[in-house]
DNA sequence: GCCAGTGATGGGACTTGGTCTCATCGACAC
DNA sequence: GTGTCGATGAGACCAAGTCCCATCACTGGC
């Protein structure tokens, strides 16, 4: 038998979203989110560096992005290589069985200043790591700019579709429509 | 002969601008920030919400640029009316009386995480606030959202241009050649 | 000239996020 | 058994941020 229950940051994550939906982000001390997933203040800031970040993912979408963009065809141009990169995405991580999950902490999200913050450093990061990936592949950088602006733009409106509860269907295809529409509506500019 | 040195919060700003570019974000304490300004800690929250607004800008950026987008010609396509919009900025705002001290703001907010995430969310704010200016020119919301990611990715860049010391062209004329670049860039996507 | 109201500031108690250091304690090796 | 290791707990401590009340010079009415 194991001395502590499995997986603490895990139990820790799932604690901060249900009080977080029941009390509000505000109201919910690091403390509650503890002691509802039967730890303590010291174990919650040994895996979150701070208490925003509970909600954020453990797993590195960042890098999965990159890799996306990097294994896409050497023939693929920047927005078909951005359209394979949210596919694997659509693959590995935005999965249907973390549809209901993500649905929830983005309904969180929306409602904290403080929480739409971290997500908007988050969102920066994740297309800088788009734009080293693109000019690893030899495009230009103002080219490469242009491209991970537009596909956070197609993941954005992917990302609320596929949240949308009456939306079966799955992130990668979602997301590929939406580059497209993108892509035309840029054309016409 | 006044009762309180005037200008409470400029001081504030000033002498938190001091600090922090000699002892960094992290080493310096509200409380010093005060002091420094012959203040207190009290009079600070009553001026910032917190200690990292104190780098952001009291006059209302989002609105000049909101405006600009409004009074742009009728005949102007989406992007122009955001060209309008950056060089209107350009003359009320990022003026050359101001681009020292934007320099030296600029260069604490890259040092320190929480500023830069401030600061992602004033970006979101700000994208949010052209896209609505847009909209309400008739433009249909992608297409506005696009022109917007667009006007963004041209700000940063005419942004870095007007700060670089080596450059003493108008921040209008820079954003409005970013521009350009970008769109011929998107061209070609 | 006095008095009440006003507005910017100060003072200090209090909560909470976040850091740090040391203690605990079961598993496991030897 | 003894010692090490790894995850956790305990508690002191600091700074950010909130709140409420005191101060005090100025102003206007009387």
């Amino acid at each position: 038998m194991a001395r502590w229950q499995p997986d603490a940051p895990g139990r820790l994550a799932a604690a901060a979203l249900d009080l977080f939906e029941e009390h509000g982000y505000d109201n919910t001390t690091v403390i509650e989110i503890a002691e509802h997933a039967g730890l303590t203040k010291s174990t919650f800031f040994r895996y979150f560096p701070d208490k925003r970040e509970v909600l954020f993912d453990r797993g590195t979408v960042t890098d999965l992005l990159a890799e996306g963009i990097a294994s896409a065809p050497p023939a693929a141009d920047p927005l078909d290589a951005v359209a394979d990169a949210l596919d694997a995405l659509g693959r590995t991580f935005f999965t249907d069985d973390r549809r209901e999950f993500s649905g929830r902490r983005q309904a969180v999200l929306n409602t904290n200043t403080e929480l739409r913050e971290r997500e908007a450093l988050k969102r920066i990061d994740l297309a800088a790591s788009m734009i080293e990936a693109l000019t690893r592949r030899g495009i230009p950088t103002l080219t490469a700019r242009v491209a991970a602006k537009l596909g956070m733009l197609a993941w954005e409106i992917a990302f609320d579709q596929w949240i949308d509860t009456h939306n079966r269907e799955g992130f990668g295809s979602l997301a590929r429509r939406a580059l497209g529409d993108v892509r035309a509506a840029g054309a016409v500019l």
